[in-house]
Formats: structure tokens, C-alpha cells, sequence
DNA sequence: AACCGAGTTTGATCACGGTCAAAGCGCGCC
DNA sequence: GGCGCGCTTTGACCGTGATCAAACTCGGTT
């Protein structure tokens, strides 16, 4: 089996989990472990398409670029998450380490062939793909309808579900520039709102990546707020 | 075989394309045709959600409603697109025809267990739904970077290469408060940018449904502009 | 410990798109 | 054919967030 497959940190709750040990020790084959510094990419826009991976640790972003040349992330990944565009010669979008991150990697083609042999995989990654659907189309009311503080409030309760699932205070993985390519913002306004949001006494902020919230309920409010 | 399967007009391009005959024979078991009236919902949000369905002909919009009750729309449906939300208990989106539609709809327990069943399905679905992610996220860079002008030549060439695919005129199925939910504008702004694409010779307006695309190409470079 | 540079904050101003309001027009209806 | 409703257009004004510019701070490096 792969090295590592039994201590995966993410064994039951990546694309594989739901494989018994047989099929599993045949993913396995096709993997390898990689690690990525802050900053590396993995997938380059209009590339040839050639990985999937399981996010192991670490937080990454996918964006796309207009025309124009401007940035849009649109979608973060975490742990657990897969990544990767499966049956198509070129990726639309590039794939970016927000912080250092560790991928269990596969060739694209290899993993299509194993998506076909073995149908729990097939299965879970339709339903994983159904759920980046849905967390899509969220995302683009709140790119179309929200305003600016709501637009902030909204990924910060994101993350700190995902980052700090008890509360708390954790660390942004992401720069206020980055935040900006997530939210359609540009950097100044994103940097107004979480000043706002401090001095409002709804969080709390601690150098330039330090963040805890202060009142989870008011900035629940926030981000639903028109 | 279910009455019209064999004489469904988008039998090669739905998500049932990849079946043999017996296994079509055994998912139209489980079909009926089901004729919408432009305004009705098949889907509402929030609701049990019961029901998967192929597209046969119209359009149809799905819609997201933000905690303060704006409405964004998410996605546009063709004929031969698949729609519903399989292993979901409720719905986070309602599905409403912007057109008389007509659709081929499905239990959805029974679609599922159809999945579960046929690979060739399974797979159909996969790939669709990865499109459908593909396209969903193409469109947040839409809602996030681009300008009032951008975002309305956009939607029109997006809907001329599926309603005229030959180029030339066509009906927009939307009114303008539609075309308004589906790129994050308000109605006012969105006649001001289709009046001044008339009035600049690229598109030629007839009527409150009417369009002719003049010059594709401009409108083609004022999609892509920041 | 001081320096340096990237990232961040703050401020002033501007413009795009939203809001409010009213007139116009297409289209189905009687 | 004329009426009336609902969608659309146009106009005036306003506000949010973008842009331009400059000061500041954190954090790493020598």
C-alpha cells in the first residue's frame, strides 16, 4: 500500500473515502505525495491539464483571470478537498498554494481510468462535484448581490468554519489582496471593512494575518445583511 | 420504452446520450413529460426536493435568494441540460421556466438509485455536473470583475451561441429584470447598456424580445473589456 | 538593533451603477 | 380598434466602492 495511505490525515474524509482496502491499495499506486511552498501552483490557466490531487494540508486557491487580466479566485480549498478538472485537455482555471500545503497527487488520465474501474470513487466524486456546485452558486449570489461589508463578514465566517470550527481566533491564510480576488473587492475596501469590523468590537485583529471573532453573532448578521 | 424516447429531440445530447437501448428502455420506466407554462416552478427552495428532469425544450432559470431577499439567478437552462440536485434532501435553489418549457422529470430517489444502477449514467452526470462547475465558475468571474457593459454583451453573446447558434436574430427568452438577476445589475442599468449597444450600431433591438447581433465581433471585444 | 520591503492602512477624490421618479410604449384584452 | 396594464426607457441625483496617492507597520534579514 502506499506509503502513508493508513496515516493519511484525511483518509475518512477525501474523495476516498468511502474505497475498501483493495481498492484503495490500487489508488494508491497511482499517487504520490508533493509538497508545496506559499505561492507554488500546481495547475497553470490554459495548461495542458495533467493532475488531480486531495488537498492533505494547507489552504489553496483556484482562480481565473479576465480577459482584461484581473484576478478572480472561485473557490478555496482545504483539506480533505480534491482538486483538479478530470476529462478535460486544458484547465480554465490555475491552482495556487495559499500557504504551504501537502498534496496526494495523481496523473489525470491514470485517475480517469481509475474513476471508471472503481464505481465508489465514480460516486463520491459526483457527489463531491454536486457540493462544489452548490458552494458555487452561493458564492455568486454573494459576488452579484452582496455589498462590500457583507461581502468580508461572509468569508470570514467561511474560514472560521473551516480554520477555527470551534471559535475563536485563528490565522487568515489569505493577505487582504487575496481576500479581494475572492470577494470582487479591490484590497483598500477590504482593508476599510475589517478596520470597520474592529472598531465595531466584532473582531479582533493581531498583526497582519492574526484574527479572532469576537461576536460570531453579529457578524453573522453582517454577512446577511444586504 | 417510454412513449417518445425514441423520438425525443434531444436524445444524443441529454445526459441519457451514452445509454444502450436497454438501459433507456429502464430509465424512461421511471420518466414522464411534464409541460411548463413560462412563470412555473419545478423546483422551490427549500423545498423537499423531489425531482430531476432533462430539459427538452425552453428555457429555464435557476435562482438563489439572498437572506435579504434579492434574487440572483445562478444558472440558465437549455434544451438537453439536466436539472435537479441528486442526494440532497432539500433544494438551496428554485427552478423556474422563463419560457413554455418542457421537461422529462424524474423521482429523484429513483434517479439515484437509476445512477447507482448504470454506470454509463453515472458518468454522463459526472461529466455534466464538472461542466457545470466549470461554467459556474467562468460566470463568478463575470459577477465579480467585470463592468455593467461587459456583463450585459456577455449574456448576450452567451445566449445567441445557444438560441442562434447560426448568428443573426433571435427572441431573448428573458425580460429585462431577468437578464437583471442573472448579472448582479439592477433593471435600469441593464436597458441603458442594451439601448447604447443599439445606439452604437452593434445590436439592433426589435421590440421588447426582438434582437439582431449586428456586430458580433464588437460585441464580442465589449464582453471581454474590464 | 537597525534596515528594508512587502503588505496594510488611511485619506481625498472620482465614477459607475443604484435609487427614485416619471414618461413611454408594446401588447394582449375586451 | 381602443383601452389599460406591465414592462421598458429615460432622466436626475446619490452613494458605494474604485482609484490615486502617501504614510505606516509588521516581520524578516543582515
Amino acid at each position: 500500500m502506499h506509503r502513508g495511505c493508513e496515516d493519511c490525515a484525511v483518509r475518512d474524509r477525501a474523495v476516498c473515502a468511502p474505497l475498501d482496502d483493495a481498492e484503495l491499495a490500487a489508488l494508491s499506486k497511482l499517487g504520490r505525495r508533493r509538497r508545496l511552498r506559499r505561492g507554488e501552483s500546481v495547475v497553470f490557466e490554459g495548461d495542458d491539464n495533467a493532475v488531480c490531487a486531495n488537498v492533505l494540508s494547507g489552504v489553496l486557491r483556484v482562480n481565473a483571470t479576465t480577459p482584461a487580466g484581473r484576478e478572480q479566485t472561485v473557490a478555496l480549498l482545504y483539506p480533505a478537498d480534491f482538486l483538479g478538472r478530470p476529462y478535460a485537455r486544458s484547465s480554465t482555471h490555475s491552482v495556487t498554494a495559499l500557504t504551504d500545503a501537502e498534496l496526494c497527487v495523481f496523473p489525470r488520465t491514470l485517475f480517469e481510468r481509475a474513476i471508471g474501474d472503481c464505481s465508489p470513487l465514480e460516486n463520491q466524486l459526483l457527489r463531491r462535484t454536486l457540493d462544489d456546485l452548490d458552494r458555487s452558486r452561493h458564492w455568486m449570489m454573494l459576488l452579484g448581490r452582496k455589498s462590500a461589508g457583507a461581502k468580508v463578514a461572509s468569508l470570514l465566517v467561511d474560514m472560521a468554519e473551516r480554520l477555527a470550527p470551534g471559535g475563536g481566533a485563528f490565522d487568515l491564510p489569505l493577505t487582504r489582496g487575496e481576500m479581494a480576488d475572492v470577494l470582487g473587492l479591490n484590497i483598500e475596501t477590504v482593508s476599510r471593512q475589517l478596520t470597520r469590523l474592529a472598531r465595531d468590537g466584532v473582531i479582533l485583529l493581531r498583526g497582519r494575518r492574526g484574527i479572532a471573532l469576537l461576536d460570531s453573532h453579529a457578524l453573522g448578521e453582517r454577512a446577511e445583511a444586504a
